[in-house]
DNA sequence: AACGCGTGGAG
DNA sequence: TCTCCAAGCGT
């Protein structure tokens, strides 16, 4: 017990030296002082933090809060400018479920988030982790949180051999015996941010490790072997094909992506399926279309992509088109996820220079 | 329960 | 170039 205290106190010591500052993060001596973060920032940048960087994440933090400085506003937002906000960030589901949850907070909660974990857990977009981070961090609720960081700082910390995700509910109470009852935010946030810096997945700085002392897996020199990994299968190449087309005063051909599945609810070039085989499918217009000579390549996480990119510059509208036609004012690259904008990125060379194709 | 779901940085 | 991986969730 007393064994308990000391160890999250070493760590809380170590925090209040060494916590990064962050947009979203009320710094410890400030919360020590009674102030705790907005609910609505902590739940923004957890969701945010999902499998993604800090690095990737404090430049949309910092644009959404400015665009919906409440949960309220955001709940207001038209689903197509958060689209467009998030994209970049990648897992646009979760663009989808902030949008969701906003609502559901401010149309059925009166703009309150919940302030325990059962409750967060309840909606859209809030799993186990996050539910467990907003409770411990905007409300001090001293809930275990358990991410990548934590799995692999308690992995080492109690020499846990077995592979994840095997091992998760083990590592998830050597977690929870650790998890101390007063400053529960810090604590959440001083964990992970050990994982992050010091007790990071390659070559850990065990020599400024708060917790080297007592480290099963540095003792036993084991430290950088763990968390042990099922291996995962390498991923297979997909290809496709996909239009560009320019109307003669800027315009171009977009459709948005169906809400289910890979890149959902986000817009697009209209195309092909993506598949393991060039398949057969529509052009989305008729027209004379260029192919170009550079195919686009990009990875997602489970398949590499090699895109055909075919372009055409078009006098008007044609007769027949799959997809809307985006005033030139309006297009912004941005606006798409990172594959879309590599295409653009090719494309527009070809059709700035040319005039109509037919 | 295992799989689908993005992206960019590090080594 | 290639592999790994990052504050996971939904189905």
């Amino acid at each position: 017990m007393d064994q308990k205290r000391d160890k999250s106190e070493i760590l809380l010591a170590w925090y209040d030296e060494h916590a990064r500052l962050m947009p979203w993060r009320v710094p410890p001596a400030q919360r020590q002082l009674g102030v705790l973060p907005d609910p609505y920032h902590v739940w923004l940048s957890e969701v945010m933090l999902q499998q993604t960087t800090v690095a990737a994440v404090r430049d949309y933090f910092v644009k959404f809060t400015q665009m919906w400085p409440t949960v309220s506003d955001l709940a207001a937002a038209d689903d197509g400018d958060v689209m467009a906000a998030w994209a970049g960030l990648g897992y646009y589901a979760r663009a989808r479920n902030l949008l969701k949850c906003a609502r559901v907070v401010a149309h059925d909660l009166e703009g309150v988030f919940p302030d325990n974990e059962a409750a967060l857990l309840k909606l859209p977009g809030i799993g186990p982790y996050t539910a467990a981070a907003v409770s411990a961090i905007a409300f001090d609720v001293p809930a275990t949180v358990l991410d990548g960081n934590v799995e692999r700082v308690m992995a080492r910390q109690f020499a846990v051999m077995e592979p994840l995700p095997d091992s998760k509910e083990a590592l998830r109470e050597l977690a929870a015996s650790r998890t101390p009852q007063n400053r529960a935010g810090d604590y959440a946030q001083a964990v992970m941010d050990l994982g992050a810096t010091v007790c990071t997945p390659r070559s850990p700085h065990c020599g400024v490790c708060p917790w080297a002392d007592g480290c099963v897996a540095r003792a036993q020199g084991i430290a950088a072997e763990l968390p042990k990994k099922r291996k995962k299968a390498k991923v297979p190449t997909r290809v496709g094909v996909v239009y560009v087309a320019r109307r003669c005063d800027g315009a171009v051909l977009l459709e948005q992506r169906p809400d289910k599945g890979l890149l959902g609810g986000m817009m697009g070039w209209p195309g092909s399926d993506w598949a393991q085989t060039q398949i057969d499918h529509d052009q989305p217009l008729d027209a004379n279309w260029r192919t170009l000579p550079e195919t686009v390549r990009h990875t997602f996480t489970h398949f590499h992509l090699h895109l055909t990119v075919m372009v055409t510059n078009i006098p008007d509208d044609p007769p027949v088109f799959r997809g809307v036609f985006v005033d030139s004012e309006r297009f912004d690259a941005n606006a798409l996820p990172t594959v879309m904008r590599k295409v653009w990125k090719q494309a527009q060379l070809a059709l700035i220079e040319t005039g109509s194709d037919r």
